[in-house]
Order: structure tokens, then sequence, then C-alpha cells
DNA sequence: TTTAATACATTAGAGTCTTATGTATTAGAC
DNA sequence: GTCTAATACATAAGACTCTAATGTATTAAA
């Protein structure tokens, strides 16, 4: 399955709405959360997930909290105020845009 | 709505499914055709569009035929045999892509 | 007669992702 | 005990797709 390309854009939500259902998240974590509930389908790359992360930070929607598990350091990420309105907002914008298609392509998707 | 990230990706599908709907169309037809069915929230721009269809021409999917209306030259777009499976293939992966967001997001979109 | 709509097209640059690479720790298999 | 896979972070070059800008030309309508 080479439908990729769709997944573009959709990063940011993906990592926003599961730190408003989990409240806190370090990167790894947030890859296999990912894994599991596509059922091995989707797989994000380091490469598109940690400049993601650090973008999100630097915009202000999440904070972060560093760990140590022994010698091994885990960031952990967070909801900030401005963070929590704007995944409400992702969320309707992504259901909107599936209705839109689903009329553009004159489709009906079973879920 | 900046949703227009969403978008990537989806262009060559809904270029084909509008082409396996109606048979031929010109590449203003398909700009004026998805604006209407979308109630004009999305509008295709030419540098887009006129790349796309070039790269699916040249990839074997569409055939194209030229119509003098005129002094004015129209170009039609027509599916080939494999741009027709590529389109199944192609909205399949669609409604695939959304039940697995679906999941991930763990939201129930209304349609 | 001038503006908007029709109709094609190209190009520079932005944004997002993939692939590759790098470092280091820890758990488990053999 | 040692090697491999999993855990955990990160950056960088390049690909791909789109936006915004620009260009040419015809036709309909105000």
């Amino acid at each position: 399955m080479h439908s990729k390309e769709l997944l573009k854009g959709t990063l940011q939500m993906i990592i926003l709405k599961l730190l408003a259902d989990e409240g806190k998240m370090y990167g790894y974590e947030i890859t296999q959360k990912v894994k599991e509930l596509s059922d091995g389908q989707m797989v994000l790359t380091e490469g598109a997930l940690y400049p993601t992360l650090h973008k999100l930070e630097a915009e202000g929607l999440l904070i972060t909290e560093k760990v140590s598990m022994g010698k091994r350091i885990r960031k952990y990420y967070r909801l900030t105020e401005t963070g929590q309105s704007s995944v409400l907002k992702k969320v309707d914008e992504f259901t909107d845009f599936i209705s839109m298609m689903s009329r553009v392509l004159q489709i009906k998707p079973a879920l």
C-alpha cells in the first residue's frame, strides 16, 4: 500500500490527538501507539516524528519534561492550552476534509 | 480553513475518479467540477492541475484529444485501461486510509 | 471597451515526508 | 558473557507535491 502521500499533513494532528487522549507521551511511545492503533499499517519514522515534535514545541503547542530512566533519558511531551484548542480545531478540519472528499469523489466510505 | 496540507496526495485520485465518472473532461472543466462538488471549498490551482495531468499522461493512465472550439483549443483527457484499474485501487486505498485514520485518532466521523 | 471568465501552461519556492546516518542504553537469546 | 534486537534520542540530504506568481490568448458580458 503506497498511500503514503495521503498521510501528508496528518502527522501533527495525530501527535496532538494522542497527547490529548493520553496526557503525556515520549517520542518512541508515540511511534508504538500509532503502530498499535493502526494494526501495524502506519509506521512513523524518526525523521518525520522528531522534527515535528520540535516544531510543535517551538510553536508553543507542546511543552517538554525530561525524565531520567537510569542512564537513559526520556523526553515527555504534553499539550499546552494553545495545544488543546488546536487539537479540537484540527480534528474538526479533518472530519470536514473527509466529508468534502466523499462528496468530490462521490463515494460513501463505510466506517 | 488551512487544511490544505491534507489535500496533498489526493489530486491524482480526484482527477482519475472524475474522469472515471464523466468519461472525458478538459482541465478547466475539472477545476469547475471540483469547485461545484465541494461547494466552493476546494479550488484546484493550475500550477497543481496541469503538471499532474501531464504526469498522468506520461505514465499512461490518461490519453488526450485536442478539440478546436473556434480559435480556442481544448485538451480532453480520458482514462486508459491502466487508468481505469488505477482508479479502483486508489479509491480503495483512500477508504482504507480513512478507516485507519479513524482508528488512530479514535474518532467516528459522521458522514 | 474593459473586465471577468475561459483555457492552456511554466517556474520558483515552501512544506512535509523518506531514507540514511549517528549515538547510546538495556533486555533477552544463545 | 556476548551479540542482537529493541529502546530512545537526533540530524541532514533529497524527493515529492503543492502554492503563488506569472504568462499568453480567446470570448462573453457589463
